[in-house]
RNA sequence: GCGGAAGUGGUGAAAUGGCAAACACACCAGCCUUAGGAGCUGGCGCCCAAAAGGCUUGCGGGUUCAAGUCCCGCCUUCCGCACCA
């Protein structure tokens, strides 16, 4: 019975034993300092919030940079692979009102559980790096960003308005706002308050943010290209509108100024400051404009402000086109927004199709001053919104083109001071308060005396105190803990309060991965020579739902540490790779759709090798992967086919002379050359292409190559030195795929060191190459047939193979060879007439 | 509306412009048996009873000796952004 058990493979017996063996050898997957001489590879994946389960998503991600950090392990590299936790956030609390856990023990029982699925999958990171971002030796860095961006201007307070739950009782971020409700409560409307909230100035590096991203040849152009649509530059010009009886000027922001003398009225945003003034002295213009501001609310909170019909107020007042001396009047509008450009507009309904709705609706005059380029072209239909034009009914501006006129009224705006050419982004400044309790204090004192006061560096961490009731009342949690808002003013030392907001747990995610360079200093976020010589990132790898957001902040936070002089590279990661979603019937996994696969699941039935393998064969990483059961029992049964393979033939391997390993037997040939191709293929694919798919499907076809040779592997006919080569080989090519097989089957090879420390196959072009070859002949690119010649067949014997073979003759008879193309080792075509 | 990606067997998929469907899954037939979530052999795009042959990469054009692959125009699906002036 016993020898019969052996002969199945088991991963439930060979995966703990080798797991407590990596654990018990904490320099098997540790980084080394500079000094070791080697290249470094800093391969990393992006952080998991400690939810307390792994889900699929992050077993495919952890699997591809498991497998990238293995090789570069074996190829000789000095890796650093490390992991942590974005342990900051909203589920820690609400966890807490409802079991009553205190967040702090939630958090870190979750990220222990994790551990141990992650050790579990027998993912190579180096724990002594690990960063939990709850803790105050991380937190307190986030402080002490803070303050040195305060120091620069970049930190500012203003009001603002916040995604508030009104059932929650809390802010709500804004990934937290599901459709304009609560991702708690689908059924609540989240409502906007205002309040005063801390911003930094990621605006300041709008420009920064925009041109780096041509740079980044190593990211996913759909990557860049969101970026670029967020931080939405657009050029244009502001002009100055004055006002009849009024000292006021209103100023205006437009991509069209060639347009101008088409504008009919101004448009203005509700809540712009002259709407505001006039509203202050007339009770019924303010009635109608709080009517406009309701709607533009409940629009924007039902996240479809789109689709809200266009409607304004006329104020009765008039503005003057400084160009042609034109009345227009002014409207408040509802589809004008305060916050993007000016919050005014001068509409232009010849020209653009919103002005033009908007014209229709309230009868206001319609005018064309731009044509077709081409004066041989019909008149078009209003409005007429293409730049291929020319201005007519402009003056003096008549017959230019949309560009130069745009130049030319920027010139006389500038000359006479009532405009100048002007850039305008979409992006906002990044609002980082929370009225939460479960993030990192903002160190901020309020004094009486001396207003808002930093805290000093040396008072640095603000602890987030530990006991504390989560309620569901409104404000922050922090401001009901005395012991915490109760300080004294850094500066004259009279009693002052604490800043109670907490950070967005964004700010966390934005540089952890700098701190994982030198995890465990004190003395500063981490040591400059440490983080120049990991950074950047080789390959940072993660799912393209952090495309903006994530990514955008990140990159902001590089380029302020290295205006801090603390780093040298101006972009975080070299390369981005962005793996698909993993789906199950046709969705993407959730609780409520019900096909949730848990990893867990899968490791007790099929092992964590079936399942990191199948995660990367299944699909190349970066589409979506269908998560099919029965793919991964065909991945277990492909290892244990394996298995039987190695542990049948390794005696032979074992007693073999490991220096002869050329063949002379023809099938020892043919194996050799099938592995040496192997090795080629998958070597290639690290480089770059990563699709571990077909390397998988590769050793596959090696393992059928050799299973079918069985009888000549027994035998003897295969050479025993050959048997070594093939097998172990074998098993390297493995091991970044299926580690904890291939260290069990390394070992039944009779290797002593860790196979991580293996040198990584080198393929042999002399062994790989074929001796003879089919190529396909063609008759006016048709496939004919196929003729067998020497594999450095010259192209004249090729021909000659080719005009010989019967097919070809028998289709070309009668008619004349007008061309030979011969593509040497691929194909022949024959043109025939 | 703007931007991005993708359309290939029953399924997941493969194919530096050079034999479309490798490798798997599922299915079918057979073998073996310690009856297992095991192993082995063979079959498996479509048309034709079979062979021979023909057809086939969303649709329509084009470039080329040769197109799943390159170019142009459409259609569909997915994703992101969106009264952004």
């Amino acid at each position: 019975m016993a020898d019969e058990k052996e002969l199945r493979y088991d991963p439930a017996a060979i995966e703990p034993k080798w797991q407590q063996r990596w654990a018990a050898d904490p320099a098997l997957y540790a980084a080394e300092p500079a000094a070791s001489g080697k290249e470094k590879y800093y391969v990393l994946e992006m952080l998991p919030y400690p939810s307390g389960q792994l889900h699929m998503g992050h077993v495919r991600n952890y699997s591809i940079g498991d497998a990238l950090a293995r090789h570069m392990w074996m190829r000789g590299y000095n890796v650093l692979h490390p992991m942590g936790w974005d342990a900051f956030g909203l589920p820690a609390e609400n966890a807490a009102l409802k079991n009553n856990t205190p967040p702090r023990e939630w958090t870190l029982a979750n990220s222990a559980a994790m551990q141990k699925q992650m050790q579990r999958l027998g993912l190579g990171y180096d724990w002594a790096t690990e960063v939990t971002t709850c803790l105050p030796d991380y937190y307190r860095w986030n402080q002490w960003f803070f303050l040195r961006m305060a120091e620069k201007g970049l930190v500012y307070r203003k009001q603002s308005k916040v995604n508030w739950c009104p059932d929650c009782a809390t802010v709500l971020a804004n990934e937290q706002v599901v459709n304009g409700c609560c991702w708690r409560h689908e059924d609540t409307l989240v409502a906007q308050q205002d309040l005063e909230q801390w911003f930094l100035r990621i605006t300041a590096y709008a420009e920064e943010l925009l041109k780096g991203l041509d740079n980044l040849e190593g990211w996913p152009e759909k990557v860049r290209t969101m970026q670029r649509n967020w931080i939405g530059r657009s050029e244009g010009t502001e002009i100055d509108f004055a006002v009849e009886n009024r000292p006021e000027k209103i100023r205006v922001f437009t991509t069209r100024v060639d347009t101008i003398f088409g504008a009919t009225s101004l448009q203005l945003a509700p809540e712009h400051p002259f709407v505001v003034a006039l509203a202050q002295a007339d009770q019924g213009l303010a009635r109608q404009v709080q009517g406009l501001i309701e709607e533009q609310k409940k629009a924007r909170e039902s996240d479809d402000f789109g689709a809200i019909e266009k409607h304004g107020i006329p104020t009765g007042h008039i503005a003057i086109n400084p160009y042609n001396g034109d009345l227009l009047p002014i409207w408040v509008a509802n589809y004008v927004l305060l916050d993007y450009g000016t919050g005014a507009i001068m509409s232009v309904p010849g020209h653009d199709e919103r002005d033009f709705e908007f014209a229709k609706k309230y009868a206001l005059p319609v005018k064309r001053v731009i044509a077709p380029a081409d004066p041989r072209a019909e008149e078009p239909e209003l409005p007429f919104t293409s730049d291929d034009g020319v201005l007519v009914n402009s003056g003096d501006y008549d017959g230019l083109a949309v560009a130069a006129a745009q130049r030319r009224l920027q010139e006389e705006a500038e000359n006479h001071g009532y405009g100048h050419a002007k850039v305008t982004y979409r992006l906002k400044d990044w609002g980082i308060s929370r009225q939460r309790y479960w993030g990192t204090p903002i160190p901020m004192v309020h004094c009486e005396t001396d207003g808002l006061v930093p805290m000093p560096d040396d008072q640095l961490p603000v602890i987030l105190p530990n006991k504390i009731e989560i309620t569901q009342q409104g404000g922050s949690p922090l401001g009901r803990v005395p012991e915490f808002v109760n300080t004294t003013c850094p500066k004259c030392g009279k009693p002052a309060r604490r800043e109670t907001d907490t950070m967005d747990t964004f700010i966390d995610s934005s540089w952890y991965f700098y701190r994982y360079t030198d995890a465990k200093n004190s003395a500063a976020p981490f040591d400059p020579a440490k983080a120049q010589y990991w950074f950047p990132i080789d390959p940072y790898i993660g799912g393209v739902e952090h495309a903006i957001l994530h990514l955008i902040y990140s990159r902001f936070w590089t380029k302020v540490m290295r205006d801090l002089g603390l780093i040298v590279n101006d972009e975080p990661a070299k390369r981005l790779f962005t793996q698909g979603m993993v789906i199950k019937d046709g969705a993407k996994m959730s609780k409520s759709k019900g096909n949730v696969v848990s990893p867990d699941d899968m490791v007790a039935r099929y092992g964590a090798d079936a399942t990191r393998m199948y995660a990367l064969f299944a699909a190349p990483p970066d589409r979506d992967l269908d998560w099919q059961e029965d793919g991964v029992a065909g991945v277990s049964r492909f290892l244990g086919r394996v298995w039987r393979l190695v542990t049948k033939h390794s005696p032979t391997a074992r007693n073999a002379d490991s220096l002869q390993s050329s063949s002379k037997s023809e099938k020892g040939g043919a194996l050799q050359r099938k592995l040496h191709q192997t090795i080629a293929k998958i070597t290639q694919d690290f480089e770059g292409r990563w699709h571990f798919n077909t390397c998988v499907a590769a050793i596959m076809e090696l393992v059928n190559e050799m299973q079918a040779a069985d009888a000549e592997l027994s035998s003897g006919e295969v050479p025993a030195p050959v048997v070594r080569e093939l097998l172990t080989s074998l098993v390297l090519l493995l091991a970044p795929f299926a580690p904890f097989l291939a260290a069990e089957l390394w070992e039944e090879l009779g290797e002593q060191t860790a196979i991580l420390r293996a040198p990584w196959p080198k393929s042999d072009p002399e062994l790989a190459r074929e001796d003879e070859i089919e190529i396909p002949v063609q008759v006016n690119g048709k496939l004919v047939s196929v003729v067998r010649v020497p594999a450095g067949a010259q192209p004249k014997d090729i021909e000659a193979a080719a005009l010989a073979d019967e097919k070809v003759r028998a289709r070309s008879a009668g008619k004349t060879v007008a061309k030979v193309i011969v593509v040497p080792g691929r194909t022949v075509n024959l043109v025939v007439k």
